[in-house]
DNA sequence: GCCGTTTTCGGCCCGACTGTTTTCAGTCG
């Protein structure tokens, strides 16, 4: 899988063009690995079926180039530009307030080519001898390393959410306040955020920025003007904030929700159309006259598109979509019947099949799969044969006591070679069976592919989950055939989990496109080892699967009970 | 280097904030 390697080569050259300050090339290679991260299949693939100027911004030339890579790992074009600048441009770029003219600036007069250099020059106080550089630009960018030196992680979006929701709560105090939302990254439901955006409707900006610029925890005021403000707290996160007036809060909640590709790809829409779109609104190119501005709505509305909701924002085609009226009409909250994949204190749980059972009901879910552990991590307490018979009789209990139908079953581990622990004829026993991988996660790919495979081929495994087992900021995935497994869980009946795991999310989006592509079928669940993860978790996993592109129709979760037992039972 | 509901040539998204300037370039989102 060369993907990520072309991409980054691809941004590589963009920086290096960018130095040299060649014009409008930068934005056509950037376009192009954007294209080339957004795939979701192998670029060999692509390459086999000759189809690689079919990827957005890949065209002739680029697409040669991929073409060299693919075949001898390497590109000449590349490594001679490599030798005409000598610059770690990736490290620099990384600090804030340093952009390719300033890099090169440095580079000329201090010969500065990377991080270390930079450090060395700042702190004999080097900068302030090139024309344009000041003692406040010398602060700035010292401070930049320190930050870069300590953070080196983007925040999940589950941690984001307190945080939110605290600033949230602050500002709608006040009654100069009269709206207050989030954009960004954490709007369009992301598994992390860099930063966060806020955009509130004030007409009484000076005392909204007052306020501010002396919330708790802040660390440093980044920029402070009429309109505009960003501050870091000490936790390292940025905030972003915009102060509007009611006839452009549409049109700056669209442009800060993003993403940046899917706000120039609308941009050009509107341009098409004889209009021109800022974040103060959609305006008549030739006249200025404001066309739209107040809600994303009109806005989209006026451009002929039919709405897009945030997390499909990413111009990965909602745009052609939309232009075509054939948007997916996208899972909600409110079609999930119940929940898969829950942890009882039998395994790793914290609480009882009751306490688990009665959370579920409590929420309104009308039917809840227990799937405690039985396998080969110690760690997780899994059940032995013994103990499986127990649990599946105070299931069987605890079904009498409550109205909330209750699906009995077990997270099973796939082992090394690809069997299971329990034989077949027990597994067709169960309601549920879930199998997933927890040990041995760093086998070649080809042995990885044949291990998840074969117990899809020769066990009934209604769901396969996390089927990446990556943990977001602490965990690659295993190094699989993700391709091959969902032709094989197609075939099998098998539904592919969208882990609802803050830190999980496995599925992700990309790789949920990819298997809906191919045809098959979702499982949602929450991996939940305590009350809260039932109350909290299926929300990100739905995130997920709206970020997908989902339907009611591909998710069995959405389904009445009765064709959720039929399907089960394949 | 890419791309086309005006285009196979000539365009390529738009505006605020900052620092260092004497009117603006660079960076960022």
């Amino acid at each position: 899988m060369k993907n990520l390697e072309i991409v980054r080569i691809l941004n590589n050259i963009a920086d290096i063009l960018e130095l040299k300050n060649v014009e409008f090339k930068p934005m056509a290679y950037r376009k192009a690995a954007q294209g080339v991260e957004f795939l979701s299949e192998d670029i060999e693939e692509v390459y086999k079926r000759g189809e690689l100027q079919e990827i957005p911004g890949v065209g002739e030339h680029i697409a040669k180039k991929i073409e060299e890579i693919i075949k001898t790992g390497k590109l000449k074009y590349y490594n001679k530009l490599k030798k005409e600048v000598k610059i770690d441009i990736e490290g620099l770029k990384s600090i804030p307030g340093l952009g390719p003219k300033k890099i090169i600036q440095l580079y000329k007069k201090l010969k500065i080519k990377n991080l270390k250099d930079l450090e060395k020059a700042i702190k004999k106080n080097k900068l302030q001898t090139i024309s344009g550089f000041g003692k406040e630009t010398e602060k700035l960018l010292l401070k930049g390393i320190i930050f870069i030196k300590s953070q080196p992680k983007r925040l999940l979006y589950s941690h984001a959410i307190p945080i939110v929701k605290e600033i949230k709560e602050t500002f709608q105090k006040f009654n100069f306040v009269k709206r207050i939302e989030v954009a960004g990254s954490f709007r369009r439901g992301k598994e992390t955020v860099g930063d966060l955006d806020f955009l509130i409707l004030s007409n009484q900006p000076e005392k909204v920025m007052k306020l501010f610029t002396s919330l708790p925890d802040i660390k440093q005021i980044l920029a402070k003007g009429t309109t505009r403000g960003s501050i870091r707290l000490n936790n390292g996160l940025q905030i972003d904030l915009r102060i509007l007036k009611e006839k452009e809060f549409g049109s700056a909640l669209l442009y800060f929700t993003g993403n940046k590709q899917h706000n120039i790809e609308l941009r050009k829409i509107a341009l098409r159309k004889g209009y021109t779109l800022s974040e103060y609104g959609l305006f008549n190119l030739k006249t200025k006259k404001l066309i739209a501005g107040k809600t994303e709505e009109e806005i989209y509305k006026k451009l002929n598109l039919q709405y897009i909701p945030p997390e499909l924002r990413t111009n990965l085609g909602e745009l052609q979509a939309a232009q075509n009226n054939s948007l997916p009409k996208l899972v909600t909250e409110k079609d999930i019947k119940g929940i898969f994949h829950n942890h009882t204190n039998y395994s790793d749980g914290n609480y009882s099949i009751l306490e688990m059972a009665q959370q579920a009901q409590k929420l309104g879910f009308k039917f809840i799969s227990f799937n405690d552990h039985v396998g080969d991590i110690a760690l997780a307490n899994p059940l032995d044969e013994k103990r499986l018979k127990k649990y599946l009789q105070d299931i069987e209990k605890t079904k009498k006591k409550l109205k909330i139908t209750l699906l009995n079953g077990i997270e099973i581990d796939i082992l090394k070679d690809g069997t299971l622990l329990l034989k077949p004829t027990l597994l067709k026993k169960l309601d549920v069976v879930i199998a997933s991988t927890h040990m041995a996660l760093k086998m070649p790919q080809k042995k990885m592919t044949e291990r998840i495979c074969h117990a899809l081929e020769n066990y009934p495994i209604n769901i396969l989950a996390h089927p990446t087992t990556r943990l977001i900021n602490e965990r690659p995935p295993i190094n699989v055939n993700l391709e091959k497994v969902f032709q094989t869980a197609k075939k099998n009946n098998t539904f592919l989990e969208i882990n609802g795991s803050p830190k999980r999310r496995d599925l992700n989006s990309t790789h949920i496109r990819m298997a809906k592509k191919i045809g098959c079928k979702f499982a949602i669940s929450t991996d939940a080892h305590t009350l809260s993860h039932i109350k909290d978790d299926y929300n990100y996993a739905l995130l997920e699967a709206r970020r997908g592109g989902l339907e009611t129709k591909d998710i069995i979760n959405c389904w009445n009970l009765s064709k959720i037992k039929k399907e089960l039972e394949k």
